[in-house]
DNA sequence: TTTACACCTTCCTGTAAGGGGAGAGTAAAG
DNA sequence: CTTTACTCTCCCCTTACAGGAAGGTGTAAA
């Protein structure tokens, strides 16, 4: 099938698919005199894959080994787990991140008159030091 | 003082301050024989306000933003904790989507053995559809 | 057959916020 | 005078595509 209903099979945006043939993470055939791409049942099931592991907040390098892990009938399902493991690590880093910083600017917040007046401390506390 | 002097003091980065420099955020006087940045402590102070505002997570523009307000004596205090609490709201979406993925991944990962063997729930689960 | 229209192609530019490095000029110290 | 430390501009690289131009293709209707 052409691009377009491949992408849309696999709910994706046809410059994504494009771009993933471009960097060749879901490389269909070509064909030589029109240029035109011809996708697979196979090659869509495997868009649909990265659509969904994008989803999960996993990068395109992330996604192919991912792709690589599926297409091998021999991964253990240890190799997978891992890096679901890892990601799940990740997220909790940003969790924490993001819980400091929204503490530290209801702070600010909470700190601010937020009134008529000039007198701010929000901009004197950033302008501190 | 030059720009590793200005960088040094506002602990930022030579190429991150000269960088707003080419981006009219924060323009020193230029040596106009030598092209030498020409750093006041006024421009530290502002560059040091940016990296405080960039570590919570403003972006450029939104830094822009707060550096006018600062630089405007007339500004409320009201119009600075609109942004705060406009900022906090953002870092609350950002925190449920988090939370959601993680969610997500820790069902995934639950359902997981994760040993030796090739059957995997967390690609079925991404190749499912 | 021509025309219309949808679909496809490559190529170029832009995004956020700088990082890395080349090649060259400048300043200060020994 | 030379070394060393700064500084300058310029250009490419990053992520994961989006937007759009210019042009080719496929098919159906007039």
């Amino acid at each position: 099938m052409n691009i377009g209903k491949a992408a849309k099979l696999s709910n994706l945006t046809i410059k994504a698919v494009r771009y993933y043939a471009n960097i060749g993470l879901v490389k269909p055939q070509q064909n030589i005199s029109t240029g035109y791409r011809n996708y697979t049942d196979e090659e869509v099931a495997k868009l649909k894959f990265i659509g969904k592991a994008r989803k999960f907040d996993f990068s395109i390098n992330e996604c192919k080994e991912l792709l690589s892990l599926y297409e091998d009938k021999n991964r253990t399902s240890k190799e997978v787990k891992k890096i679901i493991l890892e990601k799940i690590s990740q997220i909790d880093g940003k969790l924490k991140d993001l819980k400091d910083l929204k503490k530290e600017l209801n702070f600010l917040a909470s700190n601010c008159h937020g009134d008529d007046r000039p007198n701010c401390p929000i901009l004197e506390e950033l302008s501190n030091n």
